[in-house]
This record gives structure tokens, C-alpha cells and sequence, in this order.
DNA sequence: GTGAAAGCGCTAACAA
DNA sequence: TTGTTAGCGCTTTCAC
């Protein structure tokens, strides 16, 4: 018996068997409205019974959109990735579902070229829109994108571009971080030390002013109890082991999950416990609840990444509807994971 | 002034452009070698100054293909996942990126039905190829797209279905593991013992095997030098205790970072020394190269995802050229990392 | 409320 | 080697 492959129904076949137009089954499809109710259902039962579904391709021509959103992926950093990449990517995917969008991943042929990969796809109409993540760098794509008034929605404040005009979602490390300051000093600790970044990071200052103020508003002194340095293990268990020698604080707050991880070493190499209680053990939290967090059981500021991608895509599908709009940024409260090691 | 809002040039416009006819453009980019040089040069000429690219939705109406493949985002399941996800994603977009492909994310709405999301994309031809990764759960996907003839690639074995016929990648997790055994007796471990996963986890049988196949070649015992369980932390440290009191092995070796972390735990609250001496030290080796293994530097098998992805695009993309080929699997060995565990 | 005409931008097939 | 014709499947526009 041969196989009889059955023609891939298109609107015309819909329509012939409903008895209808072509264009009254995209009626149907798209503005139902328009129909009368007994036309919509038969129209409906054809389109049932041949499992039509309309062609991407062909709708995509025609009103010139793709429903893409382009997201392009940055080379994998061994080891100083926090591994956040995965659950966001996750989020905004189901964010776009929502929307009927959904993400097109890409990623730069020449890595150091922060532009490159944009161009093509927006020249072939490939994508609608694009979703910005690098803001570490200082994120020159969202300039460039901007000057061509491309659609596009970053993740991370414009730090170093008060000019700047685009959407934009962030997440509020400044609140993250007096959220665990709170939290040590609400259970005893008095001083509590920050370990960050080199000064030239505008997310490891912002983080670290969270520290400075609530510490301030609580009426607790932050002198010599702060270093600030690389982003590895290996500084923030040389930085626990000089700090504890000086101001010897009952809390360590971090800039990062891999700072914490270092803290957490030290004490361990000296023998002292981690833990919520000021009476006989150092609280230690990090940043971004990333797996090793999650694995040593280390307290840690989680970003709230769904909601991120949830704002991400609402602000584009505004843009994309009402391109006129005024741009606004978002910005979203982390909150703490509370775990044995606070 | 008003802004000269310059229109989106077409074929039509280059064409007029290099006075040459509009399938001649077509020609110049598609298939250059039909072109004179002159006449080539003319029409590449127009392309620059022009700054053409062609529409993809109307390539991909006409050609009928997408040059999208579909990769199923499932849900995000919190600690359990390795964070594999993160490197594999990077790894596929590259590869595709060197095939004209990009890959487009999806997911469930209904996360229990495996199917779910499959059927639409395919529908509309917003994609032409799926990549199914979710191999843990049996993979009931690729059953289904296989039975409609919809070009995908397996990443991971079809364990359970040995009439599948559809082309897979997998990682040989039994090569893995006997690199892992040959590592730590070549270091002068003899007792060297095995902490998994349940009976009824193919993956977990398989890199077992490893274990049991390569001591055995190494003419040592095995008996009561393993342990099965659930994959978490807490079933590591209580399996190493549990075998630390029985046939004291000087080296663990186990199915997932999770467990070695477990393993880590139970040494350092033994007062156990990690390492590679078997005289005064506990070998740990884990398994797939997790965040935490790195920061906690464990030695541990790492998937070759990067290979993965380039074999998985590869196939599609013979798949996708040649349908009538002979679909077949392709196993990959992975490799130690070597840490200070070990 | 429904249908006919037109055309989005491209490429396959064929003619010149 | 180049040009012409036709049409992919859909939606916008406008007539009925």
C-alpha cells in the first residue's frame, strides 16, 4: 500500500472545505470577530479536521515581523560564569511563549566584537528585536542598536550612559545587599565586612553602596571592614583571612557567589564555624545563588530572573506595539536565600 | 529636515541598480559560480553600496525551509541540574552558526506532556529540524517525531528503544569512567569505590560499568566497594561514611558532582585528607565537570559538549541534504579534568 | 459579514 | 550566461 502523503493543508484547502473564501479563514484566524458565529464554527471544524496551521513564512513576509526575538550568546567563561545564563534563558523563553515570541539564539563570529551578529539578522528581518544582556562591558551594543532604532531591550542598567534612552530591566543589587545586611545584623552581627570588586565595576559599587548605607542606617561603622579586589576564590580567602586578623567580623557579605566560596574556605582552613549565631560563628552570604551556593549550603542574594525576562519581554512587545512610547527601565528587588551558612 | 527615511532595498533594487535582471542578483548570492566575473563584481558591487541582505521570509516561504532548528527548553529543575545546560547552548549555537543555522527556543506550556510544543513549530515550518536533548525520561520525543518523519537529532542514546532508527550523539559515560578508574590506580589506589545511581538509570548502569569493567581489567575487586542511590549530596556523604566504615576505599568515584560533593563532605567531617597519595589521601572523582566541582576543584569527567553540538549539526545537517541516508548514532568519549582531589 | 484583487521578496524552472 | 515567468501562503485593501 503506498504511503499517501497528504498535501500540507494551506488557507485555500481550509477554505474549500468550509466552503468560504481564502481570506474569510484568515478572518477566522486572526479577527474572529468579524465573523458570524455559524461561519466562524464551520470554518473552525475545517481547520480541525485538515490540522491546518497557518505558515510561518508565508505570515512573516507579509506583515513583515518574525516573532523572534535575537539573543546573542557571549563565549562561556570557564568557571567565572555563575551559571545564571541557563535559568534566564529558561525564563525568557517562557516569557516569550507567552507572547507568541520566542528567542532566536546567535552568537558573534569575532567574540571581541561586541556589534557583530546584529546587523545580519536585522538586515535579513530575521528577528524583530533583540534582548541586550552584556551590560558588563558597558554594553556598546545597546548604543549602536539605539542610533539605528532598533528594537531592542536590555538586561542591566545603562551605567555609563546617562544619555541613553532605551528600555532597560535590572536588578536592584543596592537593595539585595541591605537585605543582607539586614538580615546578619537583625540575628546579632555588628561587624559585618564586605568583600567586592575592584572599584571600577559599576555593579560591585552599586552593590557595595547597599552595604555602606544599611550599615549606616542601622548605626554600624563599616571602616576597615571592606576589601575589594578580583572576582575568584582565591581573593576572597585571602581577603576573609586579612580581614578577620583586623576588624575580625562575625559576617562577611560578598559581591559574589565565587567571593563567598573563598570566604568560606578560609574559615574552614581556620577552623571557624559558619553559621547565623554572632556568639561562635561567622555568617558568610554571596551573590546570585548560583549552584555552588546552592551545593554549600551558603546564603545568597538571588536575582529574580523570571520576573526579569517577564519585564523584558513586556517592554519589547510595548515598543513593538506602540514604538512611540516614552522608554522607561525597570528595576527589580532581589531577595535573600536563606541557608546554613547565616 | 525632514528624516529621508531610505527604503529596505530588495532584489529588485540592487538589480536596477548593477543593470542586470533581478534572478541574476539571485544568482550573484546564491549561486556565483553561474555568474560571469564581470557581471559578478558588478552585482556584488550594487550589494555593498546598497547594503542589501536578503529578506528572510521570503527565502524562506520560497525555499520552504527555515534554517531554524528547535531546541525544547525544559523546566529548570533547582539544584538537580549540573548547569550543563549553559555550555551545551553556546556550544550548539556556534555549531549552527557555522552552518547558516540558528536555533530557536521553546518551551512547554504543559511541562508533564514531552510532546508538547513539537507539533506547533512543526505546523507552522517556523522550524525545519528539532535537536531533543531530554534523554533522562526515556525520551518519548523522539519516538514521536521519528513516527512523523520530522528531521531531529538525539542528544542521548535511545536506551530503551532499540528499534529507533533516528541519528543521536551521546558521551560514552563508561569510557568516562574507565579513564577515571585508570587515574586513580595509576596513582596506586586499590581500593577503588563506586557511588551511583538507582538500578533503573540507564546512564547511571553505563558509567557503573565503566567502573566495574576497568577495575576487573585491572585485576581488582570490586564487591562491597559501591553504593546505589538518589543523586544528591546527602546520599553521597552518607554512602562514603557507610563505605569508609566497611572496605575503607582510598578512592571514590561517582556518577555526578552532586554525589562527589556529598563524598567531599563526609572526608572533611572525618578529618580525611583529599588527594591523589593513597598512602594519606582520599581520591574523589565526580562527574561532568559542574560549576562546584570547579570551584571546589574536583577532579571530574567532563562531557566533550562542544564536540556534541558540532556531531549533532552535522547530522541534521546531512539529514536535512541527504533524507534517505542511513541514520546513525555517534558515541564520544569524554575526558578527565584533573583537580587537586584527585 | 464576505469575497476578489494585489502583492510582500524571493527562487525554481525554463527560455533566450 | 542572463532574463522571463510563475508562484510560495499569507494579509491588507477595498468592493460588494
Amino acid at each position: 500500500m503506498p504511503a499517501r502523503v497528504r498535501a500540507v493543508p494551506t488557507l485555500d484547502t481550509v477554505a474549500a472545505e468550509a466552503g468560504v473564501s481564502r481570506q474569510t479563514v484568515s478572518n477566522a484566524l486572526n479577527s474572529p470577530h468579524l465573523l458570524r458565529a455559524e461561519t466562524l464554527e464551520r470554518v473552525q471544524a475545517a481547520i480541525d479536521s485538515l490540522g491546518y496551521t497557518p505558515n510561518r513564512a508565508a505570515r512573516n513576509l507579509r506583515t513583515k515581523a518574525s516573532q523572534l526575538i535575537g539573543l546573542r550568546l557571549d563565549p562561556f567563561v570557564e568557571g567565572s560564569a555563575s551559571g545564571l545564563m541557563d535559568r534566564f534563558m529558561h525564563a525568557l523563553a517562557e516569557a516569550c511563549r507567552d507572547c507568541g515570541l520566542h528567542v532566536l539564539l546567535f552568537t558573534a563570529e569575532d567574540h571581541t566584537d561586541p556589534l557583530d551578529g546584529y546587523e545580519a539578522l536585522l538586515g535579513s528581518r530575521a528577528v524583530d528585536a533583540f534582548v541586550v544582556t552584556d551590560t558588563y562591558r558597558g554594553n556598546p551594543a545597546a548604543r549602536w542598536l539605539s542610533d539605528r532604532r532598533v528594537p531592542f531591550v536590555a538586561f542591566g542598567r545603562p551605567w555609563d550612559d546617562s544619555r541613553a534612552d532605551h528600555p532597560w530591566v535590572d536588578v536592584d543589587g543596592r537593595a539585595g545587599v541591605a537585605l543582607a545586611v539586614d538580615h546578619v545584623v537583625d540575628r546579632g552581627h555588628q561587624r559585618v565586612a564586605w568583600i567586592g570588586w575592584h572599584k571600577d565595576s559599576y555593579i560591585g559599587e552599586d552593590r557595595r553602596s547597599g552595604w555602606v548605607q544599611r550599615m549606616h542606617e542601622r548605626g554600624l561603622a563599616t571602616s576597615k571592614l571592606s576589601a575589594r579586589g578580583d572576582d575568584t576564590i582565591d581573593f576572597g580567602r585571602r581577603a576573609a583571612i586579612a580581614l578577620l586578623e583586623g576588624a575580625a567580623p562575625t559576617a562577611f557579605l560578598c559581591a559574589s557567589d565565587t567571593l563567598a566560596m573563598g570566604v568560606l574556605q578560609a574559615l574552614r582552613d581556620k577552623g571557624i564555624r559558619t553559621g547565623g549565631n554572632p556568639a561562635h560563628e561567622v555568617a558568610v552570604v554571596g551573590f546570585d545563588d548560583s549552584l555552588p551556593a546552592q551545593v554549600t549550603d551558603l546564603t545568597s542574594v538571588r536575582q529574580p530572573l523570571e520576573e526579569v525576562a517577564v519585564e523584558l519581554v513586556r517592554l519589547l512587545d510595548e515598543r513593538m506595539t506602540h514604538p512611540m512610547d516614552e522608554q522607561r527601565g525597570v528595576l527589580l528587588t532581589p531577595s535573600l536565600r536563606l541557608r546554613s551558612s547565616s
